[in-house]
DNA sequence: ATCTATTTATAAGC
DNA sequence: TGCTTATAAATAGAT
């Protein structure tokens, strides 16, 4: 958009492709940053670049979150309603990144602060560090079973989809052959004659094992 | 951008508020096509209005297939932010600023909806009671997110299974059908005769679309 | 929706 | 990668 008229295809120069992609990544996540609070919006972005790096944006709420609803929408009509309004105006616009990035660190220190003190204000049996401990080890507890659970679901899938790869492969041959058979048939029929065609077609074994 | 500059907060007129977000929107996902067509990366957007209807764009394949993908790369990579209390295991230092800033943002979004969403809105004194219910939530909420993305995975799983027993009996039909040909064959070479078979054989097409 | 005056985004160049 | 600049695009406000 400057210094030339740009060309809708992509862009041959790998050097300028990769420059482009990482200053039109930030111009399209601050776009949708900017939708966002302007009008109240909740957006996610995903961006996977060529190399397959993964780039996301979720605003309100993680991404899981928005995918949830998202699949909500799309199978289903009835629609959940949200009612948040926003109030979170922290937005000091442009900063040092590095002042920023402290900044946005002592919000959440500040933030985890007050939870735990939420959780542990209470005068409960139970000593307020025993509570946080117990409470890490559980989240540390539950997130090791869930990445391993996780795991083992994408583990299946990638040998359900191989499995499926090698049964289409064989679905192809078996029709090509059969086709071929065919029309040896009908010449045959018409004008017999001898062949060297050796009986049965042998397959490859091994692709029928699934 | 035109005419006046804008803020970086909610646009309280709803009738500019509703003309900004049609607009930005469109011109959002024009950036996003734009974006992928240049770079041919994969990029995937989900909007959501303030009144819960949907606007999505996917480049190069389905959403779903995105958003399978995403949940490949982030569950495979190291577990990223979670809602958690805990101060302690945070991202490995050489990151980009700015995704580190949006990752930051994004955490304190997480951690203040949770708060505002488990409070209700009540100032910071908070009795035991309330602090139990609080944590109820959030077990809750995170077992929610949990047992959503496990019904998707494993509803992948199935549509695979399934597509497999398709494969198979098909791939059967194949393999009868052939063997059938070929006694015909054989016995057209030794005593050439009229038959009424039809060909090509015809078959069940819709069995091999996968 | 359409039309501009402006603000933004960004392609080149360094 | 980061900065600068000329120019293309996007869009706020008005119609």
């Amino acid at each position: 958009m400057a210094r030339g008229k740009v060309q809708l295809k992509r862009v041959e120069n790998p050097v300028h492709r990769q420059v482009t992609f990482c200053k039109r990544r930030a111009g399209l996540l601050k776009k949708a940053k900017e939708l966002s609070v302007l009008c109240d919006a909740e957006i996610g972005v995903l961006i996977f670049s060529p190399q397959g790096k993964l780039y996301e944006l979720a605003t309100k709420g993680t991404m899981e979150g928005l995918i949830e609803k998202y699949l909500k929408c799309t199978t289903a009509s009835a629609s959940s309603a949200s009612v948040s309004a926003s109030a979170a105006p922290h937005e000091p616009p442009n900063l040092d990144p590095i002042d920023e990035i402290n900044m946005l660190r002592q919000e959440i220190e500040m933030l985890q602060k007050g939870i735990r003190y939420m959780f542990g204000g209470g005068d409960g049996a139970m000593g307020l560090d025993e509570l946080l401990l117990l409470e890490k080890h559980l989240e540390y507890w539950i997130c090791q079973i869930r990445s391993r659970k996780m795991d083992i679901l994408l583990q299946e899938i990638q040998s359900l989809r191989d499995k499926e790869g090698v049964l289409k492969a064989a679905n192809k041959y078996l029709r090509d052959k059969m086709e071929e058979n065919n029309n040896s048939m009908i010449a045959a029929n018409f004008a017999p004659m001898t062949t060297n065609y050796s009986y049965p077609l042998t397959m490859p074994n091994e692709i029928f094992q699934y």
